[in-house]
DNA sequence: CGGATGCTTCGGCGCCCGCCGAAGCATCCG
DNA sequence: CGGATGCTTCGGCGGGCGCCGAAGCATCCG
């Protein structure tokens, strides 16, 4: 056989080697859970996805292995988080992209109460998403200092908010100021990028929304509905 | 086992079954061959792979089913192309994210020939690619018309020189106008999304550039120079 | 109509990989 | 120091999947 074989492109095995990576259903879910943009440790993740151990260690030494999750080791825990804000992406993208008909309604009460507070606000890597990161996201649409309409950018009001609200962005690097991540409850994009990581930031530095135990999902504070209503006037009803 | 199995996120399944689909090396060499946004026959892709005829068959029903790839019976052949814009970004991202030391350099003198027209200007789905899209890209962000800086984003005066040049934009769908798209050989964001991919249509319809060959490579002729340097202000030197 | 061409189905083979539990190592703590 | 805890390594098992060639079907063409 082959020899008719012409250049395949070079690119293609580290292709279905990345994706391979994502392409077993319990390192999804480990992938899906360190969304939230914390360190988990392997036990909490082998709990978590309801496999051994052993099992798990395994998995996470290729996720590692790939560039997926960077680890930190303190004294006999492992920790691991996605690498970096372009993991994230990815695994946002690739989620994005599952059909709405394949993820299967939550049926307990339990994981149907998470999920409502979940749908309330949550942390999606290092910003805001849920109802909560929408609304934030539309308000600054609805200023004029968020662009959608031409694709997905700050305007220089935008850039002016940000500094008048003392919230810093960082320029420097490579990562884009704004980019869409598509919220996987509202099936509509919000803010991401560094200008909303920047805002997720500041949002619980400042005591706008604490996280609800130890999940990602957060629950918008009294203060925290003074201080949306008066930047952007996003009415407290929304987030609720 | 298991029973301590928590909530697992039931985006989990279909993330890993999406994944799975590329997650072989060669439904991963088609994928990344239907990135020119043409239509392949079922037989094109198993000479190009280096894979029976039967082999290829089923990487293709696999494709169909999973939703990435779209195919079109036309007597005795089976033509298959990426399902939509969507699906070509997911194969894009997935690639822009491979780690450049895993992609071997090509050899043989032919395959270098190929690169280098490659490398000048090509097709990346349905918008330009290569030395050719970046100088675009520059020159729209030069001129004003394009935002790098705060997002990705075409400005009112970019939404005018489209106008104004006779490039019809589709402003209805819910594809964003501009996004950015990694380009592969210049490691630097080019211009995709709707006007990338009205423009394109526009320089192969105007013959400012011309399909080289079969392939995806394209070469920008004496009209294009001109149009490009009218319109753009681009030398005909960045294109060679 | 009959041979060539393109694709698909099927059976069979072999490899890869995910799973587990047992055993071992490192760390923490009383 | 010794037991508890967390993680890793190892062997073994089973299933899934990619591969092929042979055979069969549809289409095209002379």
């Amino acid at each position: 056989m082959l020899e008719g074989m012409t250049t395949r492109d070079p690119r293609a095995a580290g292709l279905a080697r990345l994706a391979g990576l994502i392409a077993d259903e319990t390192r999804a879910v480990c992938l899906l859970a360190l969304l939230d943009g914390r360190a988990w440790t392997a036990g909490e993740l082998a709990r978590h996805a309801g496999v051994a151990a052993s099992t798990l260690s395994e998995h996470l030494s290729r996720l590692v292995a790939g560039g997926l999750l960077a680890e930190e080791r303190q004294g006999r825990h492992r920790y691991v988080r996605l690498a970096d804000a372009t993991a994230a992406q990815l695994v946002e993208d690739l989620a994005a992209r599952v059909a709405p008909g394949d993820v299967r309604r939550p049926r307990t009460l339990r994981q149907a109460g998470a999920g409502s507070a979940m749908a309330r606000g949550r942390t999606c890597y290092d910003h805001l998403a849920g109802r909560l990161g929408i609304a934030v996201t539309d308000a600054l649409t609805a200023r004029g200092l968020l662009r959608q309409d031409t694709g997905f950018a700050l305007t220089d009001a935008g850039l002016r908010w940000f500094d008048a609200a003392g919230i810093a962005l960082d320029r420097r690097g490579r990562r884009p100021l704004a980019r869409a991540c598509l919220d996987w409850t509202e099936r509509r994009p919000h803010l991401a990028g560094a200008a909303g990581a920047a805002l997720c930031g500041h949002a619980l530095r400042a005591g706008w929304c604490v996280r609800i135990g130890s999940g990602r999902a957060v629950r918008v504070t009294d203060t925290g509905e003074r201080a949306l209503s008066e930047l952007l006037g996003i009415g407290a009803a929304v987030l609720r």
